[in-house]
DNA sequence: CGTTATACGTATAACGTTCTACAAATTTTG
DNA sequence: CAAAATTTGTAGAACGTTATACGTATAACG
C-alpha cells in the first residue's frame, strides 16, 4: 500500500457544506443543531452535501461555544479488574445518548489526576465520570464547580456541588461477615487498605465500619481486628502476607479488602500448606475474573460495576441538563459463594 | 462541606492574564509559547500573573491553530493485562515530553474504532498511538495521512503514511517451539486466534509462521497443527477448549496465543485430571500477571508492553515534529519458563 | 550623527463552530 | 386586502487561542 507523500488534506468544515449546499453557515449550523427555523427543503439539502462530503463537525470549536457531547473519565489504574465493568457501563449509557467519552490514567497519583482533569476541562468536555478519585478534597469541591461531575467510589453524602454513585460499601463487609457466620466460623479478621487518602469518608473507611458493625451484631467486638496493607506495591503486599500468615494468633477466617489480596493470600496459604477453607476461610472483594477461576476460587463481593456506570452516566446527562440538586446514590451488592470459604 | 450553588465561575483566560500584567494578549502568548521577541522583564511579570491567577491555557482554542500538546490512544479493551504495561510506556514517554494522554476503548468493534478516532481528531490531538487495532486497512491509511499515526501490535512494514512498533511475534512463537523441544517433546500444536481480520499481516498471522517455521526448522512439519479458536466469548472459549482436551490425539504440548487461553486449558486440564506438564505442557502469551500466580504458574512470552509502549510515542513525536519517512521497529520477546512446560 | 539592524510589543486576522439579532418572505388574521 | 404574525434564512459577533505583519524604541555601525 502506497499513499500520497506530502501535505495532510485539508479538512471539511461547515463552511465547504455550506458553499456546496449553497446555504448559509448558520443555516448549516441550525441544521447540526437541529435547531428552530429550516424548513424540511433546506434540511435534505444540507444534509445530503454533508453526507456527500463526509462532514464531521470539529469537536474543539464546537465545544468553545455551545457542547462537544464528550466526557471525561477518571480512572486510576487498569489493574484493578474490576474498572474494566464500570468503564462498559459508562460507556453503553453515554453510546445511546450520543455521547463519547475519553479515558484518563491517573495511577493514583494525585498531581497527576489534577493534570489530566484541567486537560478535560481545557478540551472543554461536557462532564466527567470520577471513579476512585485521588484527589484532595478542596480540588474536587473545585473541579465540580467549575464542571458537572459524578463521583463513583467516594462518599460523600453531604456535597452538594457533585453526584456520586456507590457500591454499598457497609452492606458489602456485612454479607462477608454474615455468611462466614452462617459457615460456624466466629474468628474472622478483615485485611484493609493502607489509608491513603485524608479524609474520612472513603470506601475504605465505609468497609471497616460495616465490618466492624456486623461483628458487633453477633457478639464478636471482642474478636474483631483489621490489618492495614497497601496494593499497590506487589512485592510489598507480599511479604506483609507471608508475615500475617506465620504469625501466632492465625484468624479462622479472613476478610479481604480485595480479591488481589485474597489471592495472594491463598497463592500463600498453599505453599505454607495451610487448607483453605479447613484451616483458614477467606474472601475477597470485587468478584474479579481472576477470583472466579476454578484454580483460584475465591469467595468475592460484587459490586456490579457495570450498574455502578451505568447509573453514573445517566446522573451525569441530567445534571449536564441543569439539574442543581446533588443525587448520591447506592448500588446493593451480592456475595458470591466459591470454595474458599 | 457546602459549597456554593448556582453559576460556574466564569473561566481565567489570555485576556484576563492580559490585563492583569498590564501588557498585551500577543505578548502574553508569546510568553506561553516561549516565542522570539520578549524580554526577561516581561517574561517575569506574565508568568507572575499566571500564578497568581491559576491560568491555564484553553486545549481546544489552542488546538484549533497550533498544537494541542495531547495524543489519543486508542485500545481494544482493558480485559488484556498485556494494555496496562504498553499504556504506562506510552505515558511515562510522553509525561518527560510535556504531552498529556487521553484513551479511547474500541470494545475491537470497527464502526466504534472509527467514532473514537474521529473525536481524537476532532479535539485536534496532535497524534494517535493504536494499539492492535481492528480498523479496516483503508480506514488506517486513511486516518494516517490525516493525523500522524504509531500503531502497535499490526504488521505492516510496508506503509509509508504511519509507523510501528511490534514484538517479533515470529521469534516468539519460535522461543516456545524451541522451549518443548529443549525438554524433549515433539507433538507440539498451536491454538491460534480465530481470524478477525481481513488482511493479512495481522499478529496472528506472524505467530502462526513463527510456529509452522520453528516446526520446519527441527522437522516436525508433519506434527504442526492449528486450531483456531475467539478470544472475546468466555462461555464460547470454555467450551472449545473442553472439547480440546476430551477429542482424541491430544498433543504432548500446546502453544497458546494468550494467556488467557492458556489459564483457561490448565483450569480445565485440573479438573479432567490431565497432569500439567507430565501429560500436557502448556505455554501462553504476554506474561500476565495471572500467568506468574503460583497457583497457575504458566510458562509465557513476555512481549515487553512497556518498551513498546516507550518506543512508540518516542516515534509518535518525531512524525508529529515533520518526519516523513517510515520507521517500522520490532521489540524482541523473552520467555519467562514457569512449571506448566 | 544619521542610518541600519535588532530587540521588544502590539494590532489583528485567522481557526471552526454556535447563537443572537435581524431582514425577507410567507401565511394568517380581522 | 391591509396589517399582523409567523416562518425561513442570513449577517456577524462571540469563544480562547496562535501567528503574521507591523510599529517603535534602543543599540550598533561607519
Amino acid at each position: 500500500m502506497a499513499e500520497a507523500e506530502g501535505a495532510r488534506p485539508s479538512r471539511v468544515t461547515i463552511r465547504t457544506v455550506a458553499a456546496d449546499a449553497g446555504v448559509s453557515v448558520a443555516a448549516v449550523s441550525k441544521v447540526l443543531r437541529n435547531a428552530y427555523g429550516v424548513s424540511d427543503g433546506l434540511r435534505a439539502r444540507v444534509l445530503s452535501s454533508i453526507q456527500r462530503l463526509g462532514y464531521r463537525p470539529n469537536v474543539a470549536a464546537r465545544g468553545m461555544r455551545g457542547k462537544s457531547f464528550t466526557a471525561g473519565i477518571l480512572v486510576t489504574d487498569f489493574e484493578n479488574p474490576f474498572l474494566f465493568d464500570v468503564i462498559a457501563g459508562i460507556n453503553a449509557t453515554f453510546d445511546a445518548a450520543g455521547y463519547k467519552s475519553l479515558i484518563g490514567v491517573g495511577k493514583g497519583i494525585g498531581p497527576l489526576e489534577v493534570r489530566l482533569i484541567d486537560s478535560m476541562i481545557d478540551f472543554s468536555m461536557d462532564g466527567l465520570v470520577l471513579v476512585a478519585p485521588r484527589l484532595a478534597i478542596e480540588d474536587l469541591a473545585n473541579y465540580s464547580r467549575q464542571i458537572p461531575t459524578v463521583v463513583i467510589g467516594h462518599h460523600e453524602p453531604l456535597a452538594t456541588a457533585f453526584d456520586s454513585v456507590n457500591s454499598d460499601d457497609r452492606r458489602g463487609a456485612a454479607l462477608v461477615v454474615e455468611n462466614f457466620l452462617r459457615q460456624g466460623w466466629r474468628d474472622i479478621a478483615m485485611i484493609s487498605l493502607t489509608p491513603i487518602d485524608f479524609h474520612g469518608t472513603n470506601v475504605t473507611d465505609q468497609r471497616e465500619i460495616g465490618y466492624l458493625q456486623a461483628m458487633q451484631a453477633a457478639g464478636l467486638s471482642h474478636l474483631a481486628r483489621i490489618t492495614h496493607m497497601p496494593l499497590d506495591r506487589y512485592d510489598v503486599v507480599n511479604e506483609a502476607l507471608r508475615a500475617y500468615l506465620t504469625a501466632p494468633g492465625l484468624p479462622r477466617a479472613v476478610f479481604c479488602w480485595s480479591d488481589l489480596h485474597a489471592i495472594e493470600l491463598r497463592n500463600l496459604a498453599h505453599r505454607l500448606c495451610i487448607k483453605v477453607p479447613e484451616d483458614l476461610a477467606i474472601a475477597g472483594y470485587d468478584n474479579s475474573r481472576v477470583a472466579a477461576l476454578p484454580l483460584i476460587d475465591i469467595t468475592s463481593i460484587d459490586q456490579s460495576g457495570l450498574l455502578l456506570g451505568l447509573r453514573a452516566a445517566e446522573i451525569l446527562l441530567t445534571r449536564i441538563d441543569g439539574r442543581a440538586e446533588p443525587i448520591h446514590e447506592f448500588i446493593a451488592p451480592r456475595l458470591v459463594h466459591r470454595s474458599s470459604g
